[in-house]
DNA sequence: ATGAAAGCGCTAACAC
DNA sequence: GTGTTAGCGCTTTCAT
């Protein structure tokens, strides 16, 4: 069943029936409706594959994220979901696992079907993956992360104002030995998380502690083997930071393991605030990100760049979306005796 | 950079190259070896829409949930993205909201794009996505819900049997007065969660209260709502059981919120054991459902049509997984004294 | 082992 | 307002 079909079983040419399946104006009214009806009737559906190979555009995004198993993405996902929907666009959802060569892999498979653009979280600042996207020609998004000395669009989070933050409020609590929980990016340079981190120590002229500071895969068994590393290597901490909220589960998880009460014996601050984190006991401290907004404003952005290819390239905007500590249960006030 | 470019490049015709890049046995190593190497300094990428238009397949599946908010659905889709990537196959995802109209629109937008197959997990037992489906001559699998009198192939948990142990399990435990919150389902019937809810209750000799059943769409905040609804119409009742976890939590927050406490004042139990439900205070008891191994089971299966089409359209198989109740913190044994 | 040519289903100039 | 035709980038039969 194709557009032939169609066109003879309506008496007209294919042209006719391309023109009333695309609204054109110029067809007369008795014309479209003699089509529409044998459309109705037939249950055609146009090919849109055969559409797309001549108009060369597939209304279709790709969306690379490293790990759909965390909450945070999912919420970044609806957002971008939302917006593609209200543009008729659909998704190309792909998950690079952290790992480098899936994440390049789909990104080759997202430009061989043709993907009129691309939304990525990257798993690495400036990974493998962000250099292939920049010299192949497809409008794409960063998001989440953001590029050192890259030029990229992108919608973003400040993951150094994140950790800063919570380590600024823990301090001011009178936290001293601080832990925090990053995730692993293979770059060079420490992560973000961990820069603010510092920066807050240093202003505050807290000396850095390397074995206070450890890098993983952010999810909830690591959160609970740090924790567990740490204590069995009886380093002494009485607050830990995570990069995620996740993370943090993972940490509760091991001070309950371990008899640490919470916030009693060890506060916590989370980040990104997913929905979960308010029904924990207690309830999650964390830093609030729109991941929602992450995500609609990512797509939105993206299209942008879809819709007017014809756009001086060289410009790039990037939105540093705000953040906020939502203060909960889980940090206490440390007495100097303590 | 098309292949007619790499053939005027490496000095051999357009079959050549493309015989090359599929694979073919049928070419010789040097010729092979200049494509190779013209193909790699160019970074020529092959068109994969083009390919399709011609191969009439697109190694992509589409697949349609009801909401990705919800972490069910999602860990669902990492069972589908793991199978699917392993045999090449990229995934179209869709969000239908429990919308009727959005799960059509979907469902034809994924016919137009030519996806080789399609994984949905209805919005409603019987619902007009399903009878488009199967008018569709797309390969699909239904996952989750169980359609009834509908010879499809699925992969499928029997929300009956989930509702029916749940119930026992309570009942066993001395409770008389249980709610239970269900998913809104559009169908005439009743939906297959409150039927093994209501086969247990005529097993023990109870009778069923209608003001006991409440169906909404299941989200945190609905749960809560529920409750609250309950307890301010002065229903009494000791016990709840949900049909997602989500729902639970929402439970756990009108209970905090209405000072009775779980198991003391409200026992509950969830159904389908998100990651998150153990954390919450008291660890949500539940029944487990094989989220993972659903989207797995389903990709596979889905491939076995899509791959041979050839195959008797007629037969269709249904699978459905087990699942097991997980024993937490959140019911208690009510005494008749209570 | 390689090339020429047809055709997948559609759109859009162009002609009428 | 409508039809004819070329062509999007690829695969594959058929010929050589």
């Amino acid at each position: 069943m194709d557009i032939t079909h169609i066109a003879k079983l309506s008496g007209v040419s294919k042209s006719t029936v391309s023109r009333v399946l695309n609204n054109s104006k110029k067809v007369n009214i008795n014309t479209r409706k003699k089509v529409l009806k044998v459309v109705e009737d037939t249950g055609y559906i146009p090919n849109n594959i055969a559409r797309s190979l001549k108009l060369k555009k597939t209304k279709t995004i790709g969306v690379i994220f490293p790990d759909i198993g965390n909450p945070f993405y999912f919420e970044v996902l609806r957002g971008i979901e939302k917006k593609l929907y209200e543009e008729d666009f659909n998704i190309m959802l792909c998950t690079s696992d952290y790992d480098d060569n899936k994440e390049l892999t789909n990104i080759s498979l997202l430009a061989s079907k043709k993907v009129d653009g691309i939304i990525a979280a990257p798993n690495y600042e400036n990974s493998r993956g962000v250099a292939l996207l920049q010299k192949l020609d497809i409008p794409f998004i960063l998001t989440d992360l953001p590029q050192d000395n890259l030029k990229t669009n992108g919608i973003f989070v400040d993951h150094s104002k994140c950790s800063c933050t919570a380590t600024d409020y823990l301090i001011e609590n009178g936290h001293r030995r601080i832990a925090v929980i990053s995730a692993k990016r293979n770059a060079d340079t420490t992560s973000k998380f961990v820069q603010g981190y510092m920066r807050s120590l240093s202003e505050h002229g807290i000396q850095v502690d390397n074995s206070l500071i450890v890098e993983c895969y952010p999810n909830i068994y690591n959160g609970y083997l740090t924790i567990k590393e740490l204590i069995s290597n009886k380093i002494d901490f009485s607050a830990v930071i995570t990069i995620c909220d996740l993370l943090a589960i993972g940490v509760y998880k091991a001070a309950r393991r371990f008899g640490l009460k919470i916030p009693e014996d060890i506060s916590i601050i989370g980040n990104d605030n997913i929905p979960l984190s308010k029904f924990l006991t207690p309830p999650l401290t964390t830093i609030h990100q729109p991941k929602i907004l992450l995500g609609y404003k990512s797509a939105e952005l993206l299209l942008r760049y879809v819709k007017n290819k014809d756009k001086p390239k060289k410009s790039h905007s990037t939105v540093t979306l705000d953040i906020k500590l939502i203060k909960r249960g889980s940090v206490r006030r440390k007495d100097d005796k303590d």
